[in-house]
DNA sequence: TGCCCGAACTTGTATATACAACCTCCCGGA
DNA sequence: TCCGGGAGGTTGTATATACAAGTTCGGGCA
């Protein structure tokens, strides 16, 4: 592919973007100014503008009038995924969201997490399992992997307080997400952990996230069919909405 | 606050917005073309570029080189799942769609449609039970209630060739949607239609959609557990994706 | 009749220019 | 020492202009 097919403000946005995967450029460091891109790559103001605006849109940088602009500090760019966490849902619900940590450790990639995540098989995952409840009840039993180069840190966060979710989208912002819903009959462990019973159907979720590219994490997401439900809301932009405000994962099962 | 401090652009941008809020411009419809903007709000075409481009990137309008502007139908990336009908989906992945048609009738509207549906009980509305097969293999049962006035000649469609959501969005645009997705266990009637072995979990979306402001359409869409899935793919605009290409809605389980 | 070509319109990109608003920093005066 | 002001950098917006590429439609030619 030539790259002369390219526009020339994505030619720039492509090269800042990859000088901030490549983590050349970290957060809050300052990117070149409209006037330096002018002069360094030999095109007009207006497209340098381009480029910085539109990055400024999608969330890559910050950008600050008189003085210059800066990469993104991660936690502020949520908005390019609506993916809520399950602990806020309930909290938006007013009910009191816990989770137990069943297990957090450093394991080898094998098989379908290798292949979901895009790495050698053998290579440093972290494994995760988490019950999240609501007012003591299960709700969720989360089974996780975290590509450990991405997240060097992760045996010594507490997610009892903090999401898995909300660790990961503090670290760098999430670009893209991937998700499938199943309906399965759950296996003895999951089964227990969730206090199902016997014959319950389960809603799964398995989820998949990027950040700089690349799969970071992978998750199986289980709930109780009897006590959990997924709802969505699409709408033109501006339409006041005709129906109840929603949330957008998780609710329980009325009647 | 005087309108004044606001840029010219902007103002544009909430014109628009303003107008597909109201109604006044409605999926599909065309939206002034650069020139116009140019004519009426005395401005540059740069600037009317500005705002028309903005409006597409944050997925409010769809451009067409040689084309045009034009309204876009319900935003594609919302929240959990996108709505794309089930026969499409099936063939989008070259296999064959088919219907059976079960029930099509006219019924008055109770309990729970009556609320669904947003009707008086005893409301004529139609009543539809469709088997829909792939490679001869049910899929889903759709179980739909649909407003009658909205719907006046329902009875004489052919719904083993076109599919009702099809149908309604031919009559008039699909301004909202609202979908919730459950994991149950099938009553026998739906085990049958479905040809599911005993103790096989459901897959239920439960959908109501809007026109003119009104519920037109509320129907109950059972699958298979074992051999259907619901995907769905989040990036920002302009993303190129990097994870290969999904079906949205439907797929038969692997493995 | 049928087909091709061009006029007219659309969006997509790129440039040069201009002015405004804002910030930082340094220098000079009180 | 403290304070004010200005120089020079930064982003934010707006315009006029230009060319490229795509679509649509109708008219004219074979």
């Amino acid at each position: 592919m030539a790259a002369s097919a390219k526009p020339r403000y994505r030619a720039l946005k492509d090269d800042i973007i990859a000088r901030i995967a490549a983590g050349e450029l970290r957060p809050r460091d300052r990117v070149p100014s409209e006037h330096e891109l002018v002069d360094r790559f030999s095109v007009s103001r207006m497209t340098a503008n381009r480029a910085l605006r539109e990055l400024h849109a999608e969330g890559y940088v910050k950008r600050v009038t008189g003085v210059g602009t800066f990469v993104a500090d991660m936690r502020a760019t949520s908005n390019v995924l609506e993916v809520r966490s399950i602990a806020d849902d309930i909290a938006h619900r007013g009910r009191q969201h816990a989770a137990r940590l069943v297990r957090l450790s450093k394991q080898h990639a094998r098989g379908e997490v290798a292949r979901a995540l895009q790495v050698a098989p053998g290579s440093d995952v972290f494994h995760l399992l988490i019950v999240h409840t609501e007012n003591d009840v299960p709700v969720q039993l989360e089974d996780r992997h975290i590509v450990a180069e991405f997240a060097a840190d992760c045996l010594q966060q507490d997610f009892t307080k903090i999401t898995p979710s909300a660790y990961l989208s503090g670290i760098a912002p999430l670009q893209e997400a991937e998700q499938v819903v199943r309906a399965t009959l759950p296996n003895a462990a999951t089964r227990k952990h969730l206090e199902m019973q016997a014959g319950e159907p389960c809603l799964v979720v398995i989820r998949r996230t990027w950040a700089h590219g690349r799969p970071v994490s992978f998750g199986r997401l289980s709930h109780p069919g009897s006590r959990f439900e997924l709802t969505g809301h699409y709408a033109p932009p501006g339409t006041p909405r005709s129906t109840p405000q929603q949330s957008v994962a998780g609710g329980r099962r009325g009647k």
